[in-house]
DNA sequence: AGGTAGAGCGCG
DNA sequence: AAAGCGCGCTCTACCT
């Protein structure tokens, strides 16, 4: 045990501080042994608070348990204050109420408000605002800041995990869900680098130039006359679905829907300027000038992540379409002079986490060292790559018809153990039974009016509709349960990369701040930071003489991540990094 | 007038 | 070519 002498008297370093709204006008911090065992309080005055936590984290680095990093690390980002970990309750009883690894959720599993769904719009804080400023019920939902009850709380979850069936596993997922609750703070907080001028070029280029308000770009315009022409429909709304339908119709089109996919089948002269225009209008309603002004400022683009936003513990975003801009405004992505960004995303990592959860040494083996499609080409399983993308991702959806079907029987044969887990949870989500990732994140029970089908589709007397519709949505869950072991467990593995890779970054020794940079706040101006998160990919933000070192912390933090989660596995988990000024549109 | 469902399409 | 999973966003149609 570290102690530090203070005073004349000899302290323990907490392992934990637990923070909450204490009396008016203070945080009151309860320093915690590791055994949770309380060392000391104190009440903070709340503006001298993020001191109170710089010098903290230079003395011991304890984990912060607060209700929800969401609504306290903005306070301490804004004051130039970062923290190494966290313990973040609100996301954390989320995963504790629903783990089959938790035995005794004791009031875990009652309703409280630590269940509230949270206003998912991250308020920024006003200039001078405090903790003070916010009513429980302003935001999170409800979720409880004062300190009385994020310490009960916070006994709860401690009793419940040391409890679980594998509490180290447990606890990697914790803490790995936590340092990305803080990633997305500081991701926000950063922004994203933006090339205002390279988007206005990109949407110029397409589009034509920027109209005047309520007017249509010319190039828009010019197509969507062509398709009134090829359609012998002078009038036509272009935009309203049911009206275009009809005029295909006319045109003797034969579609059952407006959709691209459909459209491209067929021969006529209105499909070329009508899928132009699609594309089109796509471009400016999604990330048009209108997006421009009101997303990006001082060059930055800053997206809310929402940490834990998917069942299947992925992220959601909301703001600006953050997980969907698409890759034709990529190159909008852009250093600033001086700093270079530095992308990696992981390859095929769905199915390299499957062969790692499953032990199937015949899909590492693929896998090994190279593209993993390629791979299962090489081991004579199907004759093209595209056959095994699509035969792989058939396996983790639950595809069974065209090409996906046909594939899928073979892989059976070649990966027993990989396809038997999805076929699994496949076979134990239709039965409304319930499916956990590799770390112990739960799939939801299945909703009560499902429940109700099945059960009534099994009477006697059921009508064959009802049975048809009863195995249907037996199906559609089973589908779900079978990805969401997957899907959720490469979500463990890339919060385990970013955790890995933030604290590694934070080791960078700090640059003078550039003028180019201080648009990212006064932590990220300094050094490598992340700026860019999605699924299996990121971006990192660094000074030019910094670009290598955040190459190679990225690539060591993917290692990191796959001996964390599968230790002793075979399976790698190779990158695809570039260093550029601008990102690449792939 | 205002809320919502569905279509459609972008991302992984 | 999409299909089979998970999302968010914008638009229109349709409801109260």
């Amino acid at each position: 045990m570290t102690t530090t002498a203070q005073q004349g008297t000899t302290r323990r370093t907490p392992a934990w501080c637990l923070v909450g709204r204490g009396t008016r006008e203070a945080v009151t911090v309860v320093e915690l042994d590791a055994d949770g065992s309380e060392l000391e309080t104190r009440d903070v005055p709340s503006a001298q608070w993020p001191e109170h936590v710089r010098h903290a984290e230079e003395e011991a680095g304890p984990r912060w348990v607060w209700s929800d990093t969401a609504t306290w690390y903005p306070r301490l980002l804004a004051a130039g204050v970062t923290v190494s970990r966290c313990h973040d309750l609100r996301l954390i009883h989320v995963i504790l109420r629903h783990s089959q690894l938790v035995g005794d959720a004791g009031r875990l599993r009652e309703a409280t408000a630590w269940d509230a769904p949270i206003d998912q719009a991250l308020e920024e804080p006003a200039r001078g605002a405090t903790l003070f400023d916010l009513d429980d019920s302003s935001r999170s939902g409800g979720v409880p800041h004062a300190l009385e009850e994020a310490r009960a709380e916070f006994a709860r979850q401690r009793t419940a995990t040391d409890g679980a069936a594998d509490p180290g596993r447990l606890r990697l997922l914790l803490a790995a869900e936590s340092a990305g609750a803080l990633v997305a703070a500081e991701l926000h907080a950063a922004g994203i680098p933006w090339d205002v001028a390279e988007h206005d070029r990109i949407l110029t280029e397409a589009l034509g130039p920027r109209p005047g308000t309520g007017q249509t770009p010319s190039r828009m315009a010019e197509a969507a006359a062509e398709v009134r022409t090829a359609l012998g429909d002078p009038m036509l709304g272009i935009d309203s679905p049911p009206k275009l339908l009809r005029a295909l119709h006319r045109a003797e089109i034969d579609v059952e829907s407006t959709s691209q996919w459909e459209l491209m089948e067929h021969d006529h002269p209105a499909i070329d300027p009508l899928l132009r225009y699609k594309k089109m209008s796509r471009l400016l309603a999604a990330n048009g000038w209108a997006w421009l002004e009101e997303w990006v400022e001082e060059g930055r683009y800053r997206p809310v992540y929402v940490p834990g936003g998917v069942v299947t513990g992925r992220w959601a975003a909301s703001g600006g379409g953050a997980l969907q801009i698409p890759r034709q405004l990529r190159p909008a992505l852009r250093a600033d002079a001086g700093w270079r960004l530095v992308s990696a995303d992981v390859s095929q990592l769905e199915p390299r986490v499957l062969a790692a959860m499953s032990g199937d040494r015949a899909m590492a083996e693929a896998g090994a060292d190279r593209d993993l499609y390629s791979g299962i080409v090489d081991a004579g399983v199907v004759e093209t790559r595209q056959e095994a993308k699509v035969g792989v991702l058939g396996a983790l959806y639950g595809g069974t018809t065209g090409d996906s079907g046909r594939v899928v029987p073979r892989l059976r044969r070649n990966f027993p153990e990989a396809m038997r887990l999805v076929d699994d949870a496949a076979a134990t989500g239709e039965r409304g039974g319930t499916v956990s990732t590799w770390l112990g994140r739960s799939s939801p029970a299945p909703e009560a009016e499902w429940t109700r089908a099945q059960t009534g589709a099994n009477l006697p007397d059921a009508a064959a509709r009802e049975q048809e519709r009863a195995r249907r949505a037996a199906r559609d869950r089973g589908r779900f349960t079978r990805n969401f072991v997957v899907q959720g467990t490469a979500a463990e593995w890339a919060l385990s990369w970013l955790a890995a890779l933030r604290l590694a970054l934070a080791r960078f020794e700090p640059v003078p701040e550039t003028d180019a940079a201080t648009a990212s706040g006064p932590v990220f101006a300094a050094r490598a930071h992340l700026v860019f998160f999605l699924h299996d990919e990121v971006i990192v933000h660094a000074p030019a003489a910094q670009a290598e070192a955040a190459a190679s912390a990225i690539l060591s933090s993917a290692d990191a991540a796959g001996r964390l989660l599968f230790p002793g596995s075979v399976v790698d988990f190779p990158l695809d990094l570039t260093i550029t000024e601008r990102s690449p549109t792939k």
